[in-house]
DNA sequence: GTAGATAATATACAAGTGTATATACACTTG
DNA sequence: CAAGTGTATATACACTTGTATATTATCTAC
């Protein structure tokens, strides 16, 4: 027989541990919520925030120090779901034939809708505070890195050879993020030419890539 | 005689009771320099914006609507300094040998202290009001044509093929956009270092442009 | 049970905001 | 000279903002 007394041993199922009304979790969507084509995440005041989770404005200091610590932890989580999208573009890299194109497919994929977070990633890379655009600055470097390796990678398979392979990761990595941060209030069709586009310009960074190799 | 009152005959130095009308352009400059590395133009208020340039918060509605009306004009008068960058990108691409770094130089340079304004443009591509990102856009894509316009004057002096120049001037301009607005907080060093870079990357994309051109 | 911790709340305040209204002065025009 | 116009100002108002303080409700530990 069980022991009347309930006692809280951990190891037991979880059932509603301390009831907090609120998790950061939520106060992130409501900020999130809260952005549109005109407002960035950094103009967001801690009431407004509070006001759309509906909390107290004060309760809010039991999450964050402040909003900008707030900003961070979407671009964290933001960030999150971009290392996702890399992991997906890779495995559809693997295949190599038209693996450009899958790979800008997915991360164009990835802005939609339910991925407001990228969408903030994307849009507010040159703004808000020193620790907001660190944060986003890992992400792009993270970004950069993972596309690095992919290049030597694929330079070591098909034999072909890459000039300055850093700098053709940085540039498709710049450019990516830009078309894909104008994308992101883009109707289906535009979006589809602006995939397009953006293939062909990272065919042509690559392309000439190999094309500076071999004059060497 | 002692009903005479006093008149400003602007010959005569008198203490001056009024305050000397404010034009638009100090207006601007009031603005430019509140805007650093953690401000955007659009984030500036009213009211500092009218103790920045020294007159009372109404006197601002003599000049702009609103602060919007403000930043939009701001952008415009970046655009004119935009365009005169690339006036000299161009004469320098005329003698063709290094046109790509010197162009690329032309531009990095413009981002020098003075011209401030050119660095919020830069640096504020994708934030405020409709209004406000429209005249970015617009500068933007004068940018891309006068580009699309050298391209091919290129191709026919040099014979070279290029492929779909309108997308390669649309990658050169988003690539070397957003690594100029990445140089607006850079010590000079690391700014000739970025300069090497881009022109790199530039000269990717032609060499593929050409590459690609040849395939077909 | 009681004590203490935790997490939410309400109230309050000083400072800042955009802007409506009224007004002062200098200049132009008749 | 008087009337009108343009440009500045001061005052005022209704809001919003971040946060300090005090209070309340709930959970945990002993």
């Amino acid at each position: 027989m069980r022991l009347i007394r309930k006692k809280n041993t951990d190891v037991e199922q979880d059932k509603p541990k301390r009831k907090p009304a609120i998790s950061e979790q939520e106060l992130m969507d409501a900020a999130v919520r809260l952005v549109d084509a005109n407002r960035s995440v950094s103009s967001l005041s801690l009431r407004e925030i509070a006001r759309e989770a509906g909390i107290a404005p004060n309760s809010f200091y039991r999450h964050f120090r402040d909003v900008d610590e707030l900003a961070v932890a979407i671009i964290d989580r933001a960030g999150r779901g971009l290392r996702g999208t890399i992991r997906e573009a890779r495995k559809r890299l693997e295949n190599d034939r038209g693996g450009v194109r899958s790979s800008v497919e997915v991360f164009m994929e990835a802005l939609d809708d339910d991925q407001k977070y990228l969408k903030i990633l994307l849009r507010e890379i040159s703004i808000g505070s020193d620790a907001f655009r660190n944060a986003v600055d890992r992400e792009l470097n993270y970004f950069e890195e993972e596309l690095n390796d992919e290049l030597l990678r694929i330079a070591k398979t098909t034999s072909k050879k890459i000039h300055e392979p850093r700098l053709v990761a940085k540039a498709i990595t710049r450019l990516v993020f830009t078309l894909g941060a104008s994308a992101a209030n883009m109707n289906i069709q535009q979006r589809n030419v602006l995939t397009q586009e953006t293939v062909t310009m990272v065919r042509m960074i690559i392309i000439g890539a190999n094309g500076m190799a071999e004059r060497q």
